[in-house]
DNA sequence: TATATTAATCGTAATATTGCAATGAACAAA
DNA sequence: TTTGTTCATTGCAATATTACGATTAATATA
């Protein structure tokens, strides 16, 4: 029905899917590897980098922020976001974690 | 209009995002959590393992069987599903590209 | 104060995703 | 051949996502 049913699956599985579902869109691939790429904080041109509509890459940047993957600074008019560094190296964790449980066991079946 | 752009974007940045797509749902990460742990290739019985109807893990399995990370073989009527692992290793190469990409610098600006 | 700049929010259209009942296809066993 | 088992596919309803024009809010500047 178009809703996940997140209630069957543990807390674990479910910030997984969370934090892959935020990877799961190329603008945003871009945006975070943007912000990671200049070391300076970069602020509103991420619009013309990305070649998306203003409101469109507010609303990518508000589900990063939301997922605490970047930060949001307001610098007069205009905003300045960066990565949360702790919070990114948290989700690492949890994401490398994931990809890394085939180390265990090699044999193949199929 | 719920269409991704992914021709303003680069191959690689698409690549990333339909990886992480796929983990985007708790019964994918689900279902591969399983088959690494079950160290036989498990058939259909992931429909009682996971709460999830049949179609629907079935429609599951297509998903990151055509993704190429997992692979399936037919035995009798069942049908054994296990992890591609080559696949699964270069995907992981792509990804942990991304995940480690903020080991350069560290200095933070908001 | 009036005007410009920047970014968030609202509203809406187009499309995608999720889930399942019903059905179909393939095979095994009686 | 008939029956049962297993899984894929179809069709559809409910919901989510993506994108952007229009607007609003906040601040800076003339």
């Amino acid at each position: 029905m178009g809703l996940a049913k997140s209630e069957m699956f543990t807390d674990h599985q479910n910030e997984i899917a969370l934090f892959a579902k935020v990877f799961g869109h190329p603008a945003r691939v871009s945006i975070l590897q943007h912000l990671f790429k200049i070391d300076s904080c970069v602020c509103g041109d991420l619009v013309n980098e990305i070649g998306l509509a203003q409101p469109t890459i507010s609303q990518h940047l508000k589900e990063l922020k939301h997922l605490g993957l970047i930060k949001g600074n307001v610098e007069g008019t205009s905003v300045c976001y960066c990565i949360h560094r702790e919070n990114w190296t948290a989700m690492k964790t949890i994401m490398s974690e994931f990809l890394n449980q085939d180390l265990t066991y090699n044999q193949d079946c199929c």
